[in-house]
Parts: C-alpha cells; structure tokens; sequence
DNA sequence: CACAATCGTTAGCATGGCTAACAATTAACC
DNA sequence: GGTTAATTGTTAGCCATGCTAACGATTGTG
C-alpha cells in the first residue's frame, strides 16, 4: 500500500531534466577552479583510459561521440603529456591511446578532488537519504545502461 | 541491522561522477538531433523564463554563469525569436528578459521531447526501480540545492 | 590489381565557459 | 550638486565541446 502509489517514466524524466544541469555545474567547476586545465570530458576520456591503453576508435564507441571530436580532443590531452599516442601493431590505420605517467598522476588528482566537492554538497545528506540517493543512482545506472554500452555498432533506433 | 551499512559521501560521489556525463549525453543527443537548434542550456535558460520575465541579473544568479556568457546565450535566442529583451521600468542598466510566444512553443515542444526520451530510456525500468530513482533524486536534489540556489552573492567558499 | 571500406585528421561552423576591458547608468558621498 | 564609486550589460579574445564534410593513408574484397 505505497501512499505516493505510481512513478511512471515521465515524471521520473521531469526530475532527471532538472537534476542534470545543475550536476554538470557541480562537477565541472571544481574542475575549472582547480586551474589545472583539464575538464569534465577529458577527464571522462582519461578515465577511460585509466583501466589500459584503448585503441581509437574503441574510445569513439564508448565516449559516443564523432571521431573528428575525439581527435581534437586527444590532440589536447596529448599536448598537455597526459596521454600517448601508439602505432597498432597490426592495423597502421589505428592508433592506440594510453595514459602517461603523468596522465595518471592528473587523472587521480582531478577525480579525487572533484569526489570530495561532490562529497562534501552531499554530505549535507543523512544516512537514509545517501542510501536512497545510492539506490537511486543504481537505477538510473540501469536505465542509461544503453547509453553507455560499450562497442556498439552505429545504430540510431 | 542494514547489511549494506554505510553508505558515504565518497562512495555517492563516485557514482554521481559515472553517472553525469551519460545523462548530459542521454539529454543533449536527442535536442541536437531534433534539428530545431536549441541545446540544452538554452532550454535550461529558457525554462528560467518559462515562469515569467526576468532580469538579466537574476538570470545570471539562477544560471550561475558569468554575465558575458549569459550575455552571448541571449543574443542567440534573440537571435532565434525565441527570447525579447525588453527595457526595465525602474532602471536604463537593467534589462529584462522575456519568452516571446515562439520561444513559449519552442520550449515545451524540445521539452516534451526531451522528456519523451528519457521517458523512454527510463521506462526499461520495473516501479520498484522507478521509485527507487525518484527518491533518489529527491535526495540529490536536496544536496545540490545550494548549486540551485536562486539569489546568491558570489562567493567562492 | 582495382575498387571499396575503415581509420584518423583537418577545416569550418555553432555552442558554452571564462577573464579583461568598456560604455552607460545609477548610487553614494562630500 | 558635482565628483567619485558601484552596478549592469556588451564586446573581444581564449579555450573547450559537439557536429558534418572532405581528405590521405591503410586494409580488405572482388
């Protein structure tokens, strides 16, 4: 006997529209404040990075952008020394990217102080309430899974 | 007795961080595409204006950007038809802005679409879930209540 | 071997974010 | 009241993301 009986999708789509730019502010101003350079995006594609080297275009598939972004996006990682670009053995065509040691090093930083803003905004939270934060998340994990699935060919349906 | 006792700031931050850039993307994806122009933190601006006019000044307090970026983003609703700048009654400095009856459609239709979206996207999701997400939100919209603050002086700590 | 597909880059466009510098207006203060 | 200070919005310039179109290089196919 729910009392606040039915979530249907669309109020629940209401409240992630509202929720999702404010988070985005959360998260990329520390970034932008700490000075080193160094944003959400690229942080998102260092960290994909951060398990192993990964090949070019498997980094297309899983950030889900053009290639033609990626690449220019690279190019500034690589500038910086955070990232490296090397030959595939096998396909002269593909590239590989990997972290660099200091790639490494600024990755750790940045998402380290980027948790603690983020834990500190939600440390206003009481337990019950980060647990059914958590639970929450867990759910839109779920729900956005297909958006972040990784090799996948180009579909648009 | 929770089994899955804790529940910390870290941890919840870890997971917001995972979770932001998807979600940005599950929302942008489907304005961009659209073809009608408008992204989201235009809609996001528009939607400020939803309610009613505004002063520029405020709208730079609720967006949190700086005047000049905020400045840049009107122009190109301007631009668009979709905002009207109109004088302020008490004060030649200020400016007020307003949806125009364009701007109006423009919006709820890229919102509804938007939702629609996401809607479908969350819908792969079971009422327990659904609930689980809602309430989850409902805390993390708490904790980012201060990045959400409407008048605010600037302060950095 | 010739043609087609794949891969990454470059160029160009639109956007968002910032700071610095500016004109216009209003407020404050003597 | 008149000089000075604060507020408000714009412009210019920097860097970032996102896209498409076009391209050279390489690999796969027929």
């Amino acid at each position: 006997m729910p009392k606040k009986t039915t979530q249907n999708a669309a109020q629940l789509a209401r409240q992630v529209m509202d929720m999702v730019p404010p988070m985005m502010r959360a998260m990329n101003a520390p970034m932008r404040d700490a000075g080193d350079a160094g944003n959400m995006m690229q942080m998102y594609t260092m960290g994909a990075l951060h398990k192993g080297p990964r090949a070019f275009k498997d980094l297309v598939a899983h950030r889900r952008v053009s290639a033609p972004t990626l690449s220019r996006s690279i190019e500034a990682l690589v500038k910086r020394g955070w990232v490296a670009r090397v030959p595939h053995p096998d396909d002269k065509r593909q590239i590989l990217l990997k972290l660099t040691e200091a790639g490494q090093q600024e990755f750790e930083g940045v998402r380290q102080r980027t948790q603690d803003h983020l834990a500190k905004l939600l440390s206003a939270l009481n337990q019950d309430e980060r647990i059914a934060a958590f639970a929450g998340i867990e759910a839109l994990q779920k729900a956005f899974a297909v958006v972040v699935a990784e090799a996948h060919p180009k579909r648009n349906c």
